[in-house]
DNA sequence: GTGAAAGCGCTAACAG
DNA sequence: CTGTTAGCGCTTTCAC
């Protein structure tokens, strides 16, 4: 015996399928006796409702659409567990949608969650995305939207991110406080709101402590490290600046591991030659040589607050909303890659 | 406008959806003109079927299942994008679920994947899966499964893997060429034909240079490491063993990580006190400290490798098919954590 | 060459 | 308390 449905068990029970129906949902219009006996049959025989037929039915899915940049990297799947933690708790399910840095499958992967009828998306913005026509379509359509971690600038709805300005003024003061000062920074695409954010704390703990900003210092990597090249041209540009810097801030766990890389494979030291913190949550940060500092964002914990406020919005859609913008506070742990050297260079 | 439908062109256009419909595909016995005309206007309206009216009617969902223990894992994540280039170039979406290592997760996702009609199912064993059920009756009612990396052992169907067997054989061998006589294996669980096949390599390396195999040194982690104590407990029984294994051959990015971690939080050094090499396919081993011996999967290949196999079932499926095991060649990538060093133990 | 009708599995408005 | 009917979007006989 297949795959039984209502049919089969109004068939069998010699009863309509609305009754079947009616006394599977438990509908209070039914005899006790009529429903106890769908009730066993249908447990008997292991009847599920098909979820396809609801989701024409109903016209949603009881499922929510996750669009990140990429799996591969430790705070996306710590936010994932997160997304998930709430969403099968509160008996959603999660389709996860990797856009590889790029617009257009971000673009692909938000039509086909559409269409397959999620209730709401989860999303972290492509590296690429400065459009955001295809969501705010559907938004205006109804389908809720929260944004996490790379949100819009001007966009109204929850958003959810970590304190990156907070986290890169603690990151970069505390080189500064190692005595570090020709601190450099190794970052993501400028129009992403992360980037921007980390820059701003960045360039704010450089000021508070009377250091001049020196743009050359800074160095965008518009793919994210997803193009090797790119970041290798970016980090040999810092090693090979007339006044090499004596410390790297970097963002993200792809651009810092290969900044590390890199200067290792130029034959240089950390923290020696050159310090870093990383603004990452590289879960082997404390296994590498150097041990390395970074400010970690609370990702589990980003991914559970987003979609709490997916949920919320799904399922109280004409609720007057505020939408809200939170900020979760970073952790900065210091290890020895930005620990001060013996050595004197200022 | 909202979401277009069918129902909608034909209005629009006063045919039947019928018409529609068949215009739409491009049916031979559609006029020509009339053709145009619906295939213009459903452009402009950006038409888009739905694809759960489909999946209802013809039972399928031009979906792949995938279920796999974490996504946070070096090794699946590259997996996933190996699956995901060659379902889509074949025009099937990837549904990812995790079990976490639990088999009630596990079967939750089956159910769940095979109800939303997934059209196959691309899996990755659990920790605690020996019962297999589960799949056994999908199987049997038509829904291919392709196994890859951790796969049944007396199980009628397509498996990938690597080459467990001769991928231990080499790890352990290396280290017996360095020096190391006595060499712990730390694993997971036993039952899981990964473990096994690697369990096996190891000890015909260890008969083959005729180093007697003791048992003492073979830890299972029954919890494949998602359980902290578990491989803490195993390793500190290695280290606190009355003959310390000077080398542990270990297996998974998180059981490596971990055994690296504590031998360090112990004191002691690698791979001075204690050498290691991994079965890992951990992205950062050469930046680790120090930096990590290998013995590395094609995870990608292996994805995708699985996926064809996969969606050849799904698309003939009256073939008469000859089933088959493959086994990827795994690659050995020695760095220092293995190196011998210049202490005399043996 | 095109339309009417049925059906995929389910729910709900409407009748009794 | 239970059955009939219609409809979610689409494809596919079966008629004309």
């Amino acid at each position: 015996m297949g795959i039984i449905t209502i049919k089969d068990i109004a068939k069998a029970l010699n009863l309509s399928t609305s009754t079947v129906s009616r006394a599977l949902r438990g509908s209070y219009e039914i005899n006790a006796e009529t429903k106890r006996l769908v009730m066993e049959y249908a447990e008997r025989m292991n009847y599920r409702p098909n979820p396809i037929a609801l989701s024409l039915k109903e016209n949603r899915s009881r499922s929510i659409g996750v669009i990140i940049p990429e799996i591969a990297n430790n705070f996306f799947s710590q936010a994932i567990n997160g997304i998930e933690s709430i969403a099968y708790n509160r008996g959603y399910h999660v389709v996860i949608s990797q856009n590889h840095e790029s617009y257009e499958r971000e673009l692909v992967s938000t039509q086909y969650l559409a269409q397959r009828r999620v209730d709401g998306l989860l999303v972290s913005l492509s590296g690429e995305s400065n459009d955001l026509e295809h969501f705010k379509e559907l938004q205006s359509k109804g389908l809720p939207i929260v944004f996490f971690d790379r949100v819009p600038q001007d966009y109204i709805t929850h958003k959810v991110t970590a304190d990156n300005f907070a986290g890169a003024y603690e990151g970069t003061e505390h080189l500064i406080q190692q005595g570090y000062r020709r601190i450099a920074h190794l970052t993501s695409p400028s129009w992403l709101s992360i980037t921007y954010e980390r820059l701003e704390g960045y360039k704010k703990a450089l000021q508070n402590h009377g250091i001049p900003i020196d743009e050359s210092y800074i160095k965008y990597c518009s793919h994210g490290g997803m193009i090797a090249d790119e970041v290798e041209n970016a980090v040999l540009e810092l090693i090979h600046h007339p006044n090499r810097p004596h410390a790297i801030f970097s963002a993200g766990d792809r651009l810092t591991t290969s900044c590390i890389s890199l200067i290792r494979k130029e034959g240089l030291r950390i923290p020696d030659d050159i310090a870093i913190v990383g603004f990452t949550n590289l879960v082997s940060a404390h296994l590498l040589n150097p041990a390395l500092s970074a400010v970690t964002q609370p990702a589990y914990e980003m991914g559970q607050l987003a979609t709490e406020f997916l949920i919320d919005l799904i399922e109280r859609p004409k609720a007057t909303i505020r939408f809200e913008s939170k900020r979760l506070d970073t952790r900065l742990v210091i290890r020895e890659s930005s620990l001060k050297s013996s050595k004197n260079f200022n």
